[in-house]
DNA sequence: AAGTCGATATCGCCA
DNA sequence: TGGCGATGTCGACTT
């Protein structure tokens, strides 16, 4: 039968009193551990922008690297937040006379100076988590292996380029695939996993105009946008300024 | 005191059997609540790109509106996920004589197709939450806000400037705001929130150039970026294009 | 359903 | 640390 290794661990408090709450949520966050909160609370926000939100039931982790998320039961992102890189600190705002006491889950950090602040009115299970995971993810089909697969197979985007550098520096900003076509022209070369708009290709005609401007070439440079596809306005904007497309998708595999 | 509503509730298995965390989680699901899973785990992902997760200590979130949440105890996004909209099923895998069981989450869309498989062969806690959350969050020191600031002010962005039209369209897209200075010329504003680099100039440049052809004008359009301000980088790119730039900042309250 | 763009975007890389 | 661009970006809004 398989056993449990002494260093996954979880402890859970089911409608705890906030400061049986307080407690064993500031030892979790001490010793490093993933901690959860399910309650009633209210959340402000005040830092890059600034945001409210009245009393409601909703999720709360904070995670030991110093990242707290604050989830609803609706949607992919969290309503409120904070990054990596937070210190969290926990305590109970002592009730005046006509309040009810609260606990007070609070995560700041400096540049730029922001402050979160989670206030519970009830917590209905606090959730301490001390697990391993050493495992990192593998992801394909990202624009690194559509690059990989044009270096690989340079006719793939047309007969007789030669790739000459890749993240080619310009004073626009680095080309993901600098090269020259079988007449020996320069060729500037805008990589997108997916289908585009028209902020791709304001993007290589930035780099195409300022490689022409670096190179003081009287022979224009080329432009080529490879994408699975572009968008209609995307296709006019290419045409007004005389890039091209050629269209390659990421290997799936 | 107080007394928790009948609609706010947790239901908590601690180290269930993989039976009993598939039976509970199944109910969750489809009792539209919020369920959670911590324990050992590996991740499958295929859809616009794939992935694949080793084995390791993982929280896993199900919201009712269709969304899944693979968190690590690193990070501010999720190591793995599916957006709203997809259907979760939960279902045992029986082991073949060398395997152990397994229970296995599987969560999955149409357009794109995509599916993300989740795997645990340990089970160290299933958590089911019913709560009420009627509240919507308000947020202050968007864009939204700054454009409000520039058109209840217009003399903020310049002396005698005169707004004619917000998201004004053009060939590229539509223009932030739209209107004329105190010499009568068409000018282009871009808002940003934040400082902005080379691709807030090109999106301006974009808009230019297309109203500059719309209007079939002789006399050049201005572009105007306002924003708190600007890299060095984008600063040469606006002198280049001959256009202009103006420090402002969304309002803080 | 697809296009377009903002976002407290986040994240990783590099000077 | 800031600049810069990719992202399985997400999400809101419009067509």
């Amino acid at each position: 039968m398989t056993r449990t290794e002494p260093d996954t661990r979880v402890d859970t408090l089911e409608r705890p009193a906030l400061e049986a709450a307080r407690e064993t949520l500031a030892d979790g966050i001490s010793r490093e551990a993933l901690v959860t909160v399910f309650g009633r609370c209210t959340v402000d926000y005040d830092g890059r922008a600034s945001s409210e939100l009245g009393s409601g039931d909703r999720h709360v982790m904070c995670k030991p690297d110093g990242t707290i998320l604050v989830h609803t039961d609706e949607g992919q992102k969290p309503v409120n937040w904070q990054p990596p890189g937070c210190e969290h600190t926990v305590e109970l705002a002592e009730g005046e006379a006509d309040t009810t006491d609260a606990l007070v889950l609070e995560s700041t950090r400096s540049t730029p100076e922001e402050r979160l602040r989670v206030t519970f009115t009830r917590v209905l299970q606090v959730s301490v988590f001390a697990g391993t995971d050493e495992t990192s993810i593998s992801l394909v089909g990202t624009e690194e292996d559509l690059r990989k697969r044009i270096l690989e197979t340079p006719d793939l985007l047309e007969s007789g380029f030669t790739p000459l550098a890749t993240e080619r520096a310009t004073p626009a900003g680095a080309v993901d695939i600098y090269g020259e076509d079988s007449a020996g022209r320069a060729v500037v070369v805008e990589l997108k996993r997916r289908r585009v708009g028209p902020d791709a290709v304001s993007q290589l005609r930035r780099y195409v105009d300022a490689l022409e401007r670096d190179l003081h070439a009287d022979a224009a440079v080329r432009g080529i946008l490879v994408a699975p596809s572009v968008t209609d306005r995307a296709s006019r904007l290419l045409s007004d300024h005389g890039l091209e497309f050629v269209s390659l998708e990421p290997p799936a595999e």
